[in-house]
RNA sequence: GGUUCCAUAGCUCAGCUGGAUAGAGCAACUGCCUUCUAAGCAGUAGGUCUCAGGUUCGAAUCCUGAUGGAAUCACCA
């Protein structure tokens, strides 16, 4: 039951009727504006030349065509180039109980192939900031709706736990942390590393200064600080196992990845699988000589190794150093590998900033060059960075918006607001909690991810979380206004409508085409990795359906089928908002 | 400088593979709670879609160039 496939048909026929012309793709039909009567809308100006007859005569004619032989069209207006055609009313009846029938409605069928999303990532010397929350709500949402789109998804976090960072964090504790743990200074664990991790930073920078006023050149200060020399020790040791040094990593490490877990679990995302740097920075290398065996990489005489990307238009890339050890993207191509061989995948998802665009442009032209099956498969979904009023956001000066400190000041706005609204008065405290929790929730996530993944963003700590137009409460709230209705009916013990045809309301036909609208809208989000798609039909659901709501009193009708029908329409509606909202990540509350 | 990305209402953003008078939300102003939740609804006002060319019956959308902004171009990750 696709009226939308159907009239395509039944146009394509039309079109072989009257000029002969077999189209190869389904012609393009667009939704009726709203201010013109009819549902669906062909522009005909490319058919003008088939009929060559001016669009109003063409549209003329491939409407009288579709009104005497199409079993969906009840009638059409020409409107100059516009054919736009109405539908039988009980079409749409039908459709909405077929949706209704449906018991996985916008889940797709397993479509047999395995995508894999690497998202969050983080690095374990500092906690989690508002960039961060960014990349998580994307690839979580993304991961939910390739699943929906019917592939088989696997997310995965690659910590970056080894480096010269993590050390910076461990010299400074070292120097200043006189024992304290978490539980002695009683913050998170991810917390108390960044403290100092900003630390590291003031007395790097104070020892530069120093040596600066001694008369050395910044640029050498830079190297020569005994801070920077320390850590770099310290990140050989680490490489050659010291026990010591390892001992103060596993502890570290320890601290921050379990504040990790309770940001996740605040934030609602999880994964599949969890691979750490500390064991994969080494791979990559055999790579290396394969690609040198295959004539891919070339040697320096200095023993680096290399790749020309020119003719691709990229530069020489570096893939081995001088003195054998890896850089970043021999790392990456044998994580690559390995997750393949883990998880032979279709597509493989990297939710990264676009500060690393040209670097992902160069590992996939590498793999491509390897002949690697899975290079095509490989996507970078690349998003801008979310700025602040007062600039860039920088973790080691400190000014950032920190991931804990903002969720936690969004339930207590989230609550201060349902307050405010006297909507909390017959909610029991623990209701109450989960309740403010899942609007401040909403409203962070869905403010993220209603825009364009690409586009960096502005978020003004004061302004841009909001709780009416077009945000996450506002959907919440449609979907607890229409449970309340739900749950009304269900006191009448009302039987359910079954389909059977009744008098169709303008607003109910644009409702049941939205609804209609959804699974394809699941796969489009699928194929564009782009959640920000589904945010905004959810959004447009509804602010239909509340348009509907203020305009229609559903209780006051006298016909006990129309009411059951609007109670299946309105039930309909809350499913779909609830499954799109979960696709993005946001739960959806009964009642507020 | 090379490469990539961005530029739409005062602000934050939609605008799918080119299609009808460019849409929302916020902010401003006007109305609507004795009937299902006003975190809502209806309305007013607000635009030379950065600029200049080009392609087309038709361009915010495609092409070229310019301007402004961002990222990147490490033997850092």
């Amino acid at each position: 039951m696709n009226i939308e496939a159907q009239i395509q048909q039944d146009i394509a026929h039309a079109l072989s009727d009257l000029y002969q012309f077999v189209p190869e793709t389904p012609v393009a039909l667009q939704p009726t504006r709203k201010e013109f009567e009819g549902s669906y809308t062909l522009v005909v100006f490319p058919y003008t030349r088939l009929s060559k007859l001016g669009p109003e005569q063409t549209a003329e004619a491939i409407g009288n065509h579709l009104l005497a032989h199409s079993q969906v069209v009840s009638a059409f207006q020409v409107v100059k180039g516009f054919l736009n055609v109405s539908i039988k009313p009980d079409l749409w009846m039908q459709l909405l109980f077929s949706m209704g029938q449906e018991a996985h409605f916008g889940q797709w069928p397993a479509n047999g192939k395995k995508v894999m999303v690497e998202y969050s990532s983080p690095n374990t010397n500092k906690p989690l900031h508002l960039g961060h929350l960014r990349n998580n709500f994307l690839g979580y949402s993304v991961a939910q709706i390739l699943a929906a789109a019917g592939y088989e998804v696997q997310k995965v976090n690659l910590v970056n736990d080894r480096g010269i960072h993590i050390c910076k964090s461990m010299w400074a504790y070292q120097q200043f942390g006189v024992g304290e743990t978490p539980e002695s200074a009683g913050i998170k664990g991810d917390h108390l590393v960044g403290k100092y991790y900003v630390l590291f930073d003031k007395e790097y920078k104070k020892q530069i200064e120093q040596l600066v006023a001694e008369g050395m050149t910044e640029e050498e200060a830079k190297k020569k600080a005994s801070a920077i020399v320390q850590a770099q020790e310290m990140l050989i040791k680490w490489e050659q196992n010291d026990p010591a040094v390892r001992a103060l990593w596993e502890k570290m490490n320890g601290w921050v990845l379990s504040g990790f877990q309770a940001s996740y679990q605040t934030m609602g995302v999880d994964f599949d699988h969890y691979y750490y740097e500390s064991n994969t920075y080494l791979l990559g290398k055999d790579i290396v000589e394969e690609g040198l065996q295959k004539g891919v990489f070339f040697k320096k005489d200095d023993g680096s190794v290399w790749i020309d990307l020119s003719a691709e238009g990229m530069d020489q890339k570096l893939v081995l150093r001088s003195d054998g050890t890896s850089v970043y993207i021999t790392q990456d191509m044998g994580t690559a590998e390995l997750k393949y061989s883990d998880f032979p995948f279709d597509q493989s998802v990297y939710v990264v900033g676009n500060e690393q665009d040209y670097h992902f442009k160069v590992l996939f032209a590498i793999l491509e060059k390897l002949g690697r099956p899975y290079a095509k498969g490989m996507y970078h979904l690349s998003y801008g960075m979310v700025d602040l009023p007062s600039g860039k956001m920088k973790s080691r000066e400190g000014t950032v918006v920190d991931a804990d400190d903002l969720m936690q000041e969004m339930f207590d706005t989230a609550e201060a607001t349902s307050r405010e609204l006297g909507k909390l008065d017959d909610f029991d405290s623990q209701e109450a909690r989960k309740l403010y929790q899942m609007l401040g929730m909403g409203a962070l996530k869905y403010f993220l991810l209603k825009v364009d993944p690409k586009k960096r963003m502005l978020f003004n700590p004061q302004e841009s979380i909001e709780f009416q137009g077009n945000t996450g409460p506002f959907i919440q709230y449609t979907h607890a206004r229409i449970a309340s209705l739900l749950r009304k009916a269900e006191q009448m013990q009302l039987s359910a409508w079954q389909g059977e045809s009744v008098a169709l309301h303008p607003i109910e036909q644009e409702l049941i085409y939205q609804i209609s609208q959804y699974p394809a809208k699941v796969q489009e989000a699928a194929q564009s990795y782009a959640p920000s798609l589904l945010a905004n039909y959810v959004f447009d659901l509804a602010k239909e359906y509340n348009r509907y709501y203020a305009e229609v009193s559903i209780f006051n009708e006298l016909d006990p089928l129309t009411l059951r029908y609007r109670l299946a329409l309105c039930k309909q509606v809350a499913e779909v908002i609830k499954k799109a909202m979960a696709l993005l990540g946001i739960e959806v509350p009964e009642r507020m």
